[in-house]
DNA sequence: CTGGGAATAGAACGATCGTTCAATAAGAAG
DNA sequence: CTTCTTATTGAACGATCGTTCTATTCCCAG
């Protein structure tokens, strides 16, 4: 059963630029029109690839996840200490122009119109992060470098204060932003290294 | 001229049904119709006290601001250290149930779709909150409790974290989400006192 | 008690929403 | 060349969107 003419491209140029105006419009916002229009197919064949909007939300937010898990396992070693580590997650964040998609998986988590099956898919997709952001700080403290007292609050908030950087990643320019991202690590760094 | 029978309190629970509907569901996913349902008043009624959605919820958010800023501004003089002064803002950002707005906001200046006029009035109400951030770490600048070298980027940021963490107010219960921004303000003391 | 203006309701507008479906185009298989 | 399957379109659906408009209700002034 081989493939015909490429299908498997169309589907992946359309859930690019779906992915696009989700991060850049939030999901209320942006609309299967849209994303036809945007995508340059009509809008039949977005159904023809995802059953409905909520569903290709999700596929996108899947593969999105899963592609940042695998780069940082790639990326990670390459940094010893556990604040190297941290500075480099921070910049990762920040150059995978993808997570902004946590913003509008937070739109849909919270509204209560949103399918409860949808619901559950995406709160195991937040833990993608903070898993990694764990595995740091649980090496930090395993190495003597953090003095860390509840590694589950601790984690929460260094995830979501990287989340509210990334909200800006349209309306600030990079180097402004990049800096400010160094900066909430070096301030946060402060408040649990020993 | 003086008033026939009540308007004004019509208006404002048209309002204020109003803003927690944004609040909770954004300003995309919040329909006049739903706004119309909640308050208990036609549809055609909300146009009779609001010339349309965007005005609606500029109204709402300029209320908001200049009760928070008020409310805070007689509250913050029963602190005396700068630290104390943290913890508190964070307890009185937190129990102000209307913050989540300021992600409505963000999402209205994002879209390329809203008016022009409507982006430039938001951006001004942004600085509110963030003036009295900033009053904040300068008092602790001149008495000498806190080493700040960019004074601008750090009130950006404890501004973005505390916004980031309200975005939990509809998810997480009251106690648990305290004890994040009292932590919070802990980890960022860490990062910023002499 | 009556006329007028303010407050409110409700129907209707065209536009767009998410979704479905029948028709077509095109490469693969025989 | 025909047949089949897959890829793609475009029109159409009912629902809902934000907005407008025309009543109707109600209080107050005279």
């Amino acid at each position: 059963m081989k493939r015909h003419y490429d299908s498997d491209q169309t589907r992946k140029i359309i859930a690019e630029k779906a992915a696009q105006l989700f991060s850049q419009k939030g999901f209320a916002g942006t609309s299967v029109s849209n994303i036809s229009k945007e995508s340059g197919f009509s809008k039949g064949h977005v159904y023809y690839h995802f059953e409905n909007k909520e569903k290709l939300f999700i596929s996108i937010a899947q593969d999105a996840m899963r592609v940042w898990a695998e780069k940082w396992d790639a990326l990670s070693p390459n940094y010893a200490t556990a604040a190297a580590k941290l500075y480099a997650v921070a910049t990762f964040v920040m150059d995978n122009y993808r997570t902004p998609l946590l913003k509008v998986m937070q739109e849909l988590v919270t509204n209560p119109a949103t399918d409860p099956v949808t619901v559950k898919q995406l709160y195991n997709l937040v833990e993608t992060p903070m898993q990694a952001y764990m595995a740091i700080f649980q090496h930090g403290i395993s190495t003597g470098e953090f003095a860390i007292e509840d590694l589950q609050a601790t984690t929460f908030l260094f995830g979501n204060w990287l989340g509210a950087l990334c909200l800006h990643l349209f309306t600030m320019d990079y180097e402004t932003l990049h800096r400010m991202f160094q900066q909430s690590v070096t301030i946060f760094l402060g408040g649990i290294v020993k």
